[in-house]
DNA sequence: CGTAAAAATTTTAAGCTTAAAATATTTCAG
DNA sequence: CTGAAATATTTTAAGCTTAAAATTTTTACG
């Protein structure tokens, strides 16, 4: 008759209620509201003041963590985006002499994607002041606040880690 | 002759070294990695279990939250995308008779979206659902874990908010 | 060696997303 | 009332993104 006032009968092992999770759904539309609003403001800014889109500009942060380069499948899993998407930014990005594409000395099917050296510069000079974006976007926590949301992120990637992978516990 | 060595002149009134914001730019990839993990997750399961997409998802959640329907500005608003994004979406539902577009009887420029009650059913089941995911990617997390975070991730949108618009404090 | 499975990458098709320009309508000051 | 500014929406062009299929090369088993 009606969906969750019935008093479950006492066969019944594990309560069927709804188990209403209602906090966790209300944290999880804290954090994408938090994650896109800031995701939004970086990429105006690095649109408006550097002419890059935010893809591209990750991309990169990541061959300047590798100096020696890397291989476009290594580049996919540390940006968590499928290969597909990591061929077509490089190939913009090689486009206009920002990175470099080499074959693999030891493995004719993979390619060593590096800056160049105009790739490192120009990647270096964004850096600097995007990071001062960070810093003013985040400028209303305080030390201790920094300190306690990296401790709990850190706990909530776990946790999501584990339901992502086999529910195995 | 280098970067960061150089003794400031005595006339500079505040250093211009690179005070490094390290701690904000990792808590920042923290939580983007976080966000972008779960939202994966999400989107992948609502892929195959529901054949729908999470932006799909999403803007049907809004209109269920809105009895009488809403215009696509509102829509676009409170899902923090562009006008021509909604446009699309809304023409994409409307053609599987999720929802329904109608005229707003004061605005003749505006349209007036709404669910179908075909929409609002499958909606109802596909948030149900939803729900159980949620729960279970945050179930590593512990009652004051996720009040810890509402706090502080409100805390950081606030901050975050300051930064978008006018630097103005 | 020969071949089947695995791995790295590219291609394809579809959909999402945005900014900017264009269109249509409303509001409002004079 | 009239025209200018504001508002709601759509269109356009470009780029991002994915899953799935296709291609090429390597690995490894027998």
């Amino acid at each position: 008759m009606n969906e969750r006032a019935v008093i479950l009968d006492a066969e019944t092992k594990v309560a069927e209620r709804p188990a209403d999770h209602e906090a966790e759904l209300r944290l999880w539309l804290r954090l994408l509201t938090c994650t896109t609003l800031i995701e939004g403001e970086i990429r105006s800014r690095l649109r408006d003041t550097f002419d890059v889109t935010l893809p591209r500009f990750d991309l990169m942060a990541q061959l300047d963590k590798a100096p020696t380069g890397m291989t476009l499948g290594e580049l996919s899993k540390r940006m968590m985006v499928s290969n597909g998407n990591v061929t077509g930014l490089v190939e913009r990005l090689a486009a206009l002499n920002l990175l470099e594409r080499k074959p693999s000395p030891t493995d004719r099917r993979a390619q060593i994607v590096s800056l160049t050296a105009e790739g490192r510069r120009t990647f270096r000079a964004m850096a600097r002041t995007h990071e001062s974006w960070i810093a003013e976007i985040f400028a209303g926590l305080a030390r201790g606040d920094i300190d306690q949301l990296m401790a709990l992120l850190a706990k909530t990637k776990m946790s999501a880690r584990a339901a992502v992978h086999g529910e195995a516990a």
